[in-house]
DNA sequence: GGTCTAGGTTGTAAAGTGCAACTTGGTGGC
DNA sequence: GCCACCAAGTTGCACTTTACAACCTAGACC
């Protein structure tokens, strides 16, 4: 098998190693939020306001899991939901203060534990680590 | 907030994206099989041979999960069981020609829909993301 | 206006998972 | 040898996540 194929395979298998293993690390660091509810809130987020479609998506989920994780954080009070002034059919939704402040949390809880795997990488690996890693995501 | 905190950032939410569509992607390449059935057929092809108990502490699930997987991958012909020799309470799992023959389709398929993503990537650009990725999973 | 499309919701069923209780087989103290 | 304890698996149970389908409402286009 050329290098490159070989190269393939570890990438393809250490992403689906991690994969398998992220549901279990995120309940530890996040125990009152799923990863996928997590992610969303985080994307909701990222983008200031977006639509539940827009949830839709960039997760690849059905819109109507999307409609059931945002139906569960408004309960939790962590996003608020507006219908759309520009289409009636869409609703935006934004981050609450809670909503925020979870999400900060979490990061820095997060950030603390990435040091610490990462204390013995150069910045520079990190850096390009991280470039590859979002060049890849770029292809989804 | 340090450039080397921010790349941890980028390598935390690539990583948790790719977590996100894992699942997705998995059941459009292997259909028959969910990820996590699929990555234990291929953790006992890689051991040879291995036990329930290892699978459950490799992946981090219950052993009562690994309990019902095991079982829906022997009901398929996939892998066969046999009590342990040396301690009748275990069992070894093996993979069975056909779960040979599942993954190496898997391997192939993967392979040919990464060789695709990775088109314009180089061959440096791919074996330094494979070292890092594999530096990471090191870390698990 | 009528038809078609898009965003969301709800009903339903299937799969994955963890916890707890249990069975069986090994280990060690007495 | 016997009894208590531990380890590997299995099963019952409840909960969560998810997709598909049917439906409702609101724009879009003719």
């Amino acid at each position: 098998m050329p290098d490159r194929d070989a190269a393939l395979d570890a990438i393809q298998r250490e992403l689906t190693a991690f994969a398998r293993r992220a549901r279990h690390k995120a309940a530890q660091m996040h125990p009152d939020l799923s990863l996928v509810t997590y992610s969303m809130l985080d994307l909701v987020k990222e983008r200031g306001s977006c639509r539940a479609a827009d949830l839709a998506a960039h997760f690849m989920l059905d819109k109507s899991t999307v409609s059931r994780q945002v139906t569960a954080l408004e309960k939790l009070g962590l996003i608020t939901r507006e219908p759309d002034p520009e289409d009636q059919r869409g609703q935006l939704l934004h981050p609450s203060e809670d909503g925020l402040r979870l999400l900060a949390d979490a990061a820095e809880r997060r950030r603390l534990a990435f040091r610490e795997r990462f204390t013995d990488w150069t910045d520079d690996d990190i850096a390009r680590f991280a470039g590859y890693l979002t060049r890849y995501g770029a292809g989804d």
